[in-house]
RNA sequence: GGGCCCGUAGAUCAGGGGAAGAUCGUUACGUUCGCAACGUAAAGGCCGCGGGUUCAAAUCCCGCCGGGUCCA
């Protein structure tokens, strides 16, 4: 299919023969005449292991600097590595590949690369494969991808194929592996929306590298057909590499894991911990690890079947059972795991991801909780951030870790708690659905252990060990998960917004946008380019066009004496459009019209106070709860603005003050606020991505903003000093998902007309107890209590005057066969009266007892003593029949019913109606 | 962004339209030289908030607030 993309003068100069791989069929390249394997899994085992393919050994950093700088001698220059979270991303949250860093812009060829050709070691996240990490004993979820890219123009190449591969052949040399045992496999690539050839390198049945030379993108209409999409050729073209570190550093080693070889000295102290003897100097025990690494190279581990094959093959090769070798192996791959997750986690979390549950944030959570799950059930109960100091001291190379350790720290410790609270809470759900379960004498039904997972977090595991503790037997399925993920309907994709006119836009010039450097003028003279019904383009506009949380501009739009109102503006690929009220008449303008435009300054004002002031809350957020914070959101309004921060616990009131006080400093030393067009990649270099607190702007320049201390990427409008913001006032905080905190506040005189508003709850609520504003909370406190203590008496006092009634009402008992009979009217006496009444008479046994008040409508009580009962009385009938009788309703037990209805008139008529029933109910 | 679960006494939770409960904790008294244990009794509730349905709502419906949790 792409088999002319292989064809390359490499190949061909240096002695390679193209073959066909006699176990799986695809096509490799190799200078080794006899092989006829292509020497990927599982065509070829491992054979590095106990047998380094390089001629030293490396551990990370040699590694990493020795691959840099055999690119930066080879005219590449070394690029910082970027954030494990992908900020100016947002359709990933975490960066995945070296790529990554440069997608979507550089690589769509909006913007330069920041250097070209460039070479950098890219620290990278992937949950993919989360169970088989550990047991596969290759499987990272952190790894490093070590990359060199190429970004080629039509007419402006850098290098291509050749130059990719030959260098790559070229570092193997160098580092002493054996030319004729590496092979490049064919494998067409696609992802992202982008394809292209491909060609893996593979050394001693590892696969070390891969060279994907991106030069195709998704298209309906393409020719070309990859993996059932079409794909049309590009103008740019892109040589994207990666060459994974820590399988190098493995490669280097030799050892029998990739973990062994990445972090030995943090899985030894882990293994020490758990009490494992891991001793790789024992022939013996490496040997099993091993054989338990070579097979599992060859297969997917992450099912329970293929673990469970992969386990009897190892068996039988070192001559053991299958549950001898499983007692070996699972503590290791635990502590393996552990260590593994534990490095996710320093990378997540120093890189500012917030533990939540939602979004990267959640993904954080699970790596967290898997963690905690698996130590606990090897007994390591140190605290996790101990395990992360471990990784922070073993990457000195970067020192930003560290800086962050005591944020790392408080996450974790609050992370570990939370997790406790929902164990322990969980574990006396499944206890007390297990008793249920022990009763009946089943089994613990599935779906318990779904809706345990689902709802309440407890992993199946542990809700199996909790029902167990009771004697319950719970069944718990290999698919468990996968169970789970179908009980989820998959959600609806939501139509994307299609502006109406986007065609006639897109040939219309871009507005020129004059808000930017004008922000005080509110009047302009414009020409008209096109309308569309209500919609108006200029050729150049001072109306803000709804974006970055700010909404659009207000105002009019004049052609000679006709006026118009802008309602809403929108920005549509640069092109300003104006949307005019539709008054049902028709517009006697046309294109080529000079207008005259007016911006509505009270609410440009306002919007400009509002946006002023988010950046300077946010750097306030910052500098009281710590560099973590993030903006997750923003929207303006006319009275009020809200900022989501990412944070990970509750804002307190102290906190929140401080907050407030400092963003008021800010506004009180009045700092001009300044705006710079700046080129994209020398902003990131100069302030980090930081810029992207509020979003990622498209385009080769973007406009950077500076409010005080705060720096940030921003296409709105402001105040041209942080004085003019005025008052600040943070009116409250909510917590929006966990880890994102929402702070409301309103800039200016809206923050005024708030402290206005608050002042008059105050005021009304101090007048209403006639006390002044200041002895609120105490005549507050003291009426609360005082309350409390009249209701308690109240209580006893109807309690006492039921008592008197009682006394003279057992009196008027009459007799009704051979019970008696209560049937009066109580005036004015509510229900709860009533029902006292009623039940001590009751203790007469061969009373009945039916009352009835005029409170509220109507209501009726009915109740029966013992002998009454036996007798055949049901008070909950008599009630029933009696409260239709006065048009509402009742029931209740034999022994005491409530009733009740609305026309008081016929109360006695009702009481008569039940004396009447009642004489019927004992006689039958 | 979507889904599910939960807010009842200081704590942990029952109850799921017809008198607000249990266990632990607290207090007092008894037993004891004293403590623990035990016995007896008591105090402690806007049943998260606001609407609605109903004669009647902790309970059913809607909205809000607070928490938990799974998925993308």
């Amino acid at each position: 299919m792409l088999e002319d993309e292989y064809q390359l003068d490499f190949f061909s100069e240096n002695g390679f023969v193209r073959k066909q791989c006699s176990k799986c069929g695809k096509h490799f390249w190799t200078r080794d005449l006899e092989r006829s394997t292509c020497g990927d899994a599982p065509c070829d085992p491992y054979s590095f292991i106990g047998n380094p393919v390089f001629k030293k050994k490396f551990d990370l950093a040699e590694m990493r600097e020795y691959y840099l700088n055999f690119f930066e001698e080879r005219g590449h220059t070394r690029l910082e590595r970027y954030p494990v979270i992908a900020r100016w991303r947002d359709d990933i949250y975490l960066t995945i590949a070296s790529i990554a860093d440069f997608q979507p812009f550089v690589t769509s060829g909006q913007v330069p690369p920041p250097a070209n050709p460039l070479t950098i070691s890219q620290p990278c996240i992937r949950l993919s494969d989360l169970d088989a990490v550990g047991r596969s004993g290759r499987h990272l979820t952190t790894f490093e991808m070590m990359a060199h890219h190429a970004f080629n123009k039509k007419g402006e190449e850098i290098y291509w194929k050749d130059r990719t591969v030959e260098l790559c052949d070229e570092l193997f040399n160098s580092l002493g592996v054996d030319p004729l045992a590496v092979t490049y496999k064919e494998e067409p690539w696609a992802g992202g929306g982008n394809a292209g050839a491909c060609v893996e390198a593979l050394v001693g049945g590892l696969e070390v590298a891969t060279l994907v030379f991106m030069n195709m993108q998704k298209s309906k209409d393409g020719d070309i057909v990859i993996k059932g999409e079409n794909y049309r050729k590009m103008d740019n073209y892109i040589v994207d590499t990666g060459y994974g570190l820590e399988r190098f550093v493995w490669a280097s080693k030799g050892s029998p894991t990739i973990y062994d070889a990445v972090f030995p000295n943090i899985v030894n102290e882990l293994m020490d911990l758990a009490g494992v003897d891991h001793e790789l100097d024992n022939s013996e025990y490496a040997n099993i690890l091993s054989q338990n690494a070579r097979l599992a190279g060859l297969m997917d581990v992450s099912e329970k079947a293929n673990l469970f094959e992969l386990r009897k093959q190892v068996a039988s090769s070192i001559g053991t059972t299958v549950d001898k070798l499983s007692a070996i192996m699972e503590p290791v791959e635990n502590v393996y795991a552990i260590t593994d997750h534990t490095r996710c986690l320093t990378f997540m979390l120093a890189d500012g991801v917030i533990p939540s549950n939602v979004k990267a944030g959640y993904l954080a959570r699970l790596v967290l909780r898997r963690t905690m799950r698996m130590m606990k059930d090897m007994g390591i109960t140190i605290p996790l951030s101990d395990i992360v100091k471990m990784h922070i001291q073993n990457l000195p190379e970067y020192p930003e870790f560290e800086e962050k350790l005591d944020v790392i720290e408080d996450i974790l410790v609050h992370e570990e708690r939370k997790f406790e609270v929902t164990l322990g809470r969980g574990k006396r759900m499944i206890q007390k659905s297990a008793k249920h379960y022990k009763k009946s004498g089943e089994k613990m039904p599935l779906e318990t252990l779904v809706e345990m997972y689902d709802s309440h977090g407890i992993p199946p595991e542990i809700s199996k060990e909790a029902a167990s503790d009771v004697g319950v037997d719970v069944e718990l399925p290999d698919n468990f998960y996968s169970l789970v993920a179908e009980g989820h309907s998959k959600a609806e994709e939501k139509e994307e917004k299609v502006f109406p006119y986007a065609e006639k836009v897109f040939r219309l010039p871009k507005t020129k946008k004059l808000f930017y450097d004008e922000p005080t003028r509110m009047d302009f003279e414009a020409v008209i380019l096109d309308i569309f019904d209500n919609h108006i383009v200029l050729d150049s506009t001072l109306f803000y066009p709804e974006g970055g949380g700010q909404p659009a501009d207000h105002g009019t739009i004049s052609v000679e004496d006709i006026v118009l109102n802008v309602i809403d503006v929108q920005s549509a690929d640069g092109v300003v459009v104006h949307t005019i009220e539709d008054t049902g008449e028709e517009l006697h303008i046309k294109k080529g019209d000079m207008v005259h435009g007016h911006v509505d300054e009270d609410r440009r004002m306002s919007h400009a106070c509002h946006h002023t002031a988010t950046h300077i809350v946010n750097d306030a957020a910052r500098k009281v709860l710590g560099e973590h914070v993030w903006q997750a959101g923003a929207q303006k309004f006319t009275d009020k603005a809200r900022l989501d921060i990412s944070h990970y616990k509750r804002i307190s009131q102290e906190e929140l003050n401080r907050i407030e006080i400092i963003a008021n400093r800010t506004v009180m030393e009045n700092q001009r606020v300044t705006a710079e067009w700046m080129d994209r990649i020398e902003a990131e270099k100069k302030y980090g991505f930081g810029l992207y607190q509020g979003g990622v702007p498209p385009g080769k320049t973007i406009r950077v903003l500076k409010v005080a201390d705060d720096i940030e990427a921003c296409g709105g409008t402001h105040c041209i000093s942080t004085g003019l913001v005025g008052p600040i006032k943070i009116l409250k905080t909510e917590r929006v998902q966990d880890g994102v905190e929402r702070i409301e506040y309103a800039a200016g005189l809206a923050a005024v007309r708030a402290m206005q508003k608050i002042e008059s709850y105050l005021s009304q609520a101090a007048d209403a107890l006639r006390v002044r504003p200041e002895h609120l909370p105490s005549t507050i406190d003291r009426f609360f209590n005082e309350w409390k203590e009249f209701k308690k008496e109240n209580q006893k006092l109807k309690e006492d005057l039921a008592h008197v009634h009682v006394l003279q009402m057992a009196n008027e008992a009459v007799d009704v066969g051979s019970i008696r009979l209560v049937a009066t009217v109580l005036p004015d006496t509510d229900i709860d009266e009533l029902v006292k009444i009623a039940g001590e008479l009751t203790v007469s046994k061969d009373l009945v007892v039916l009352l009835a008040s005029d409170s509220g409508g109507v209501k009726i009580v009915g109740a029966a003593g013992e002998d009454a009962m036996k007798a055949g009385a049901d008070s909950g009938k008599l009630v029933r029949k009696m409260s239709e009788i006065v048009g509402g309703g009742g029931g209740g037990k034999p022994s005491l019913a409530r009733g009740g209805g609305t026309d008081a008139g016929r109360i006695d008529e009702a009481l008569e109606a039940g004396r009447r029933l009642l004489e019927e109910q004992i006689s039958s």
